[in-house]
RNA sequence: GGUUUCGUGGCCGAGCGGCUAGGCAGAGGUCUGCAAAACCUCCCACAGCGGUUCGAAUCCGCUCGAAACCUCCA
């Protein structure tokens, strides 16, 4: 039942069918953080994004190679000062710490994060300082070919000469011509050629913190250097997916597209995704607006805009709800709401393990027929571009046909054996390994409270044999105040949960 | 100013020319000692104005409104 995958390529503005370069296997690259700042939501959505891509793709039956990088160095902070400063070592000297201390602290946050999300590692998370050899070796490339040149010190892009044989900009749809009339006129180019050259390499001043001997001088890399550098090295070329924010379009991913051009006379990635971004009040949530909510900030509820604490999960399933590739507006109210959906879905989960077939035939075609049309939905949503929403939709009305076969006396013994395995397998894959929710409390593994539930659960049943319902009612009251709820079902039993 | 998008019911959000998702909230009902959970029913929207078409939320044009990028950014 293998239909084909089709991505929304941003290079064509096209969805495409996905044809990988080796079959059976993907090769893929996210633009990973900055680690300079606490993670916020924004980094949440992107990581969740990607993290569904990879889940689905292993899914079907992929090998993929997922490498994410850790940038912690490179970024400048400023070119229109002229100091050309690394934005990590500006936060190190202001902290009276160590540059890599500071990046090693907001990475340790940063996979804090996303471990919490249920986000899966990538195969390979290379870090940016620990590949400058590979980054001068690149740039090198760029000067041998003719479209880099050196400046006091310093290496530029050579924009111009590039557009002569290539066509720069046909990631963000801009022409030179474009550029040049939208381009302020920022202070300290003097060293460039061209407004719309960029840094390869930058010469660092004595004082700059973070600093390699390269060919052309002390100094470190330009902005984009670190993921040609590192794609390359651990995918090959070309390589079949590259992803990251939609911020980073231009001029981050338009710039990796020149430099791997310069050099090697290719395109780095057959398939660009971008994720789109979260916004607060219609307006992009980012650092530098000061906007953001951190993910901390998320989990402990502390911050004026927030009404409550949320989970992590709550927050992966609220994203979900949403297709990657459309903006994402926080709210309040569409948090509690995502909340309220996921926990229908995952309650939904208990019921589906009890479900039990027939052995033989369904008796109930159109209810089977139903359930396969639900599974290939699930398959085909996420072959269109990774429609995660949709899929939602359908694992609805999926939980709708196992709670009634729950509820019903016959349970699922109208159906056939094979189709409530499949139904199984599907509901729960979909949930746990594709979207990649997981219980946020495996209920208790602790055989001692167990014992003790059982115990109380025992004695609460009794009084409501005894019609004590005073006493029945005060035990699951007091129980639901410290975050235990209990439930009665229909065949006499009560099971509880921890929150 | 240039480039790229978007505007869907109380709210969130799919939708890519005909079958008019889904969730949350709300209303009513079933089940239950009562809860909770669950199930059933109700709530038929696509910024505005033109056009193409047998047929448009979906294509085209214009108007209005919003956003992202053009500086680091997921």
């Amino acid at each position: 039942m293998q239909h084909e995958l089709k991505i929304y390529n941003s290079l064509s503005r096209k969805k495409e069918v996905f044809k990988p370069i080796n079959p059976g296997k993907v090769g893929m690259y996210v633009c990973g953080p900055t680690v300079y700042g606490e993670p916020h939501l924004g980094h949440a959505r992107a990581a969740i994004a990607f993290d569904v891509i990879f889940r689905y793709l292993k899914f079907i039956g992929y090998k993929v190679r997922y490498v994410r990088n850790i940038t912690d160095v490179g970024h400048l902070e400023d070119d229109t000062n002229g100091l050309g400063e690394d934005k990590i070592s500006k936060k190190a000297r202001l902290d009276q710490v160590e540059p890599m201390e500071v990046a090693q602290y907001y990475t340790n946050l940063y996979r804090q994060a996303l471990a919490s999300l249920n986000v899966l590692p990538p195969s390979i998370e290379p870090v940016a300082s620990g590949h400058i050899p590979e980054q001068i070796e690149s740039i090198q490339k760029i000067i041998d070919q003719g479209y880099a040149y050196e400046s006091n010190g310093s290496i530029y892009f050579d924009v111009r000469k590039y557009n002569e044989n290539y066509k720069y900009g046909e990631l963000s749809g801009r022409t030179l011509e474009d550029m040049l009339e939208g381009s302020r006129e920022l202070e300290g180019q003097e060293e460039k050629k061209f407004s719309a050259d960029f840094a390869l390499w930058k010469k660092a001043e004595v004082e700059h913190l973070m600093q390699w001997s390269s060919p052309w001088g002390m100094g470190f890399p330009g902005w984009h250097q670190e993921c040609t550098a590192m794609s390359i090295k651990y995918l090959g070329l070309p390589f079949d997916i590259h992803g990251g924010g939609m911020d980073l379009k231009f001029p981050h991913h338009e710039a990796e597209i020149s430099q791997c051009v310069g050099a090697h006379g290719c395109h780095p990635a057959n398939y660009w995704i971008h994720n789109n971004m979260v916004t607060l009040d219609g307006q992009k949530m980012a650092k530098s607006k000061g906007n953001y909510i951190s993910f901390q900030q998320m989990i402990t509820g502390e911050h004026p805009l927030l009404e409550q604490a949320y989970t992590p999960m709550n927050i992966r399933f609220f994203m979900l709800q949403a297709h990657y590739g459309s903006t994402l507006d926080f709210s309040n109210t569409a948090l509690k709401s995502a909340d309220n959906a996921m926990k229908r879905l995952t309650n939904a989960l208990k019921p589906l393990s009890l479900l039990k077939g027939n052995g033989s035939e369904s008796q109930d075609k159109a209810l089977e027929e139903k359930i396969l049309y639900l599974r290939m939905q699930c398959y085909d949503k996420m072959n269109d571009d990774f429609n995660t929403a949709e899929v939602i939709a359908n694992l609805f009305e999926m939980s709708s046909i196992i709670n009634t076969l729950h509820n019903s006396a016959t349970k699922a013994s109208i159906l056939s054996e094979t189709t409530v395995q499949l139904l199984i397998e599907t509901y729960k894959g979909f949930i746990q390994d594709v979207l990649g929710i997981a219980a946020e409390n495996e209920g208790s593994t602790d055989d001692k409270l167990d014992d003790v539930m059982k115990l109380l659960l025992d004695l609460r049943n009794q009084a409501k044999k005894d019609k004590n319902y005073a006493l029945s009612d005060t035990i699951r009251k007091e129980l639901t105040a410290m975050g235990i709820s209990i439930m009665d079902n229909k065949d006499g039993t009560t099971e509880y949960q921890v929150n």
